[in-house]
DNA sequence: CCGGTTACAGTGCGGTCGCATTGTAAACGC
DNA sequence: GCGTTTACAATGCGACCGCACTGTAACCGG
């Protein structure tokens, strides 16, 4: 009986002129009548699909989020690599690309971390990689110390932890351009590099 | 021939009113009349001494950083210690320490670090470390690790620059409730004992 | 005691905002 | 074709905002 539309599209269109409106002038640039015009639709739309302006931010976080974390696991496959070193690298590298994309979900994600500091409800969507992610990296310290010739410390969960830390810290950095995208990653793979201990069979 | 007043206290009052505000809405509840509410004072006065709003806020970001580092500074002092390390996670342990005034002056930071995306003239004032703290820094370093019988590895700027950049972004996640002062300070310690190296000679 | 400067207080204006409301056209079951 | 439901479009409202402007009281060198 309703009128059909691609609902999903709306939705995406709009959450995309969120990001292109925060990432030019700030987030607090964002209206519904520049996301409308924006997203070249007019402000009736914008009301239909989210029912308050915090829907619509808290929308755009949510997928700005998400789009990180594919990020981070489309990497994972890219390298297509079973040496759990190499795996290592390329996750946390992902929050330091240069690429375009990355760099205006980062930007934006910064610009939302503002709110995020008195809205408990983004602060959640913002909140630090979950548990699996910690074990996951954990796992993949404990077999490049083995390949190594080192043996675990016990202590890779707290190293996973560090690593995800410096990793978002570098990527926050990049967005605000503090420091550049190569110097990043070489920060954080002389980090690797001390973490993961010196060669001790080749 | 002018009336007389403390300029100086009647700036900082406008600040702290800048602070709290933000502490508790975010800083885009930061507004003239609520600041001059806030203070006691008249919306008036409040353009007396700021002649705009984005003035008034980048002051109070300012001085917030100025604190943070003056509490940095207290820290090494209050340490009194000419013991290297010591004096090291001092500095550190400054960023994150659950002080009252501390938390405050850094979720306004991370309230303003939203701003400092799109404003290039806050991104300065919250800017890294200039130089000469990694310099300090590295000096501290080079020199703990000679104590503990170690010989310096020529990546002393590169370990301090990770140190603060560890350091911030745990600061930035207490701010937001991601985590705890205790288990802040505890992954920081953890990562100059692995930076410092074994003890070799005691 | 007077003139000039400073330090406010108060008010008003133009603009923008989020949101509610209302109107209308498309799609489909019947 | 008719009624109902959805998907918008358009407009209007009340609140609030930054800022400019105006008035006035305090202070002080002369």
């Amino acid at each position: 009986m309703p009128k059909v539309v691609d609902h999903e599209e709306r939705r995406k269109r709009l959450v995309e002129a969120v990001w292109a409106l925060a990432f030019r002038g700030g987030i607090e640039q964002v209206t519904l009548r520049k996301v409308a015009d924006e997203a070249g639709v007019s402000m009736g739309q914008v009301q239909h699909y989210y029912p308050s302006m915090q829907a619509l931010v808290r929308d755009a976080l949510d997928r700005a989020v998400q789009a990180v974390n594919a990020n981070i696991e489309n990497a994972v496959r890219a390298s297509g690599d079973t040496n759990p070193e190499a795996l290592l690298r390329a996750c946390l590298h992902a929050l330091v690309t240069p690429a375009e994309e990355s760099l205006r979900l980062m930007r934006f994600g910064v610009a939302a971390l503002g709110r995020a500091a008195s809205d408990p409800t983004m602060a959640r969507l913002l909140a630090p990689g979950d548990d699996d992610l910690i074990t996951f990296t954990a796992g993949l310290l404990a077999e490049a110390r083995r390949e190594r010739g080192g043996e675990p410390r016990g202590t890779e969960r707290i190293d996973a932890d560090i690593c995800w830390s410096l990793a978002t810290s570098l990527g926050v950095d990049i967005a605000l351009d503090y420091r550049s995208p190569d110097s990043a990653k070489a920060l954080l793979d002389h980090y690797i590099e001390q973490v993961l201990g010196p060669e001790r069979r080749p």
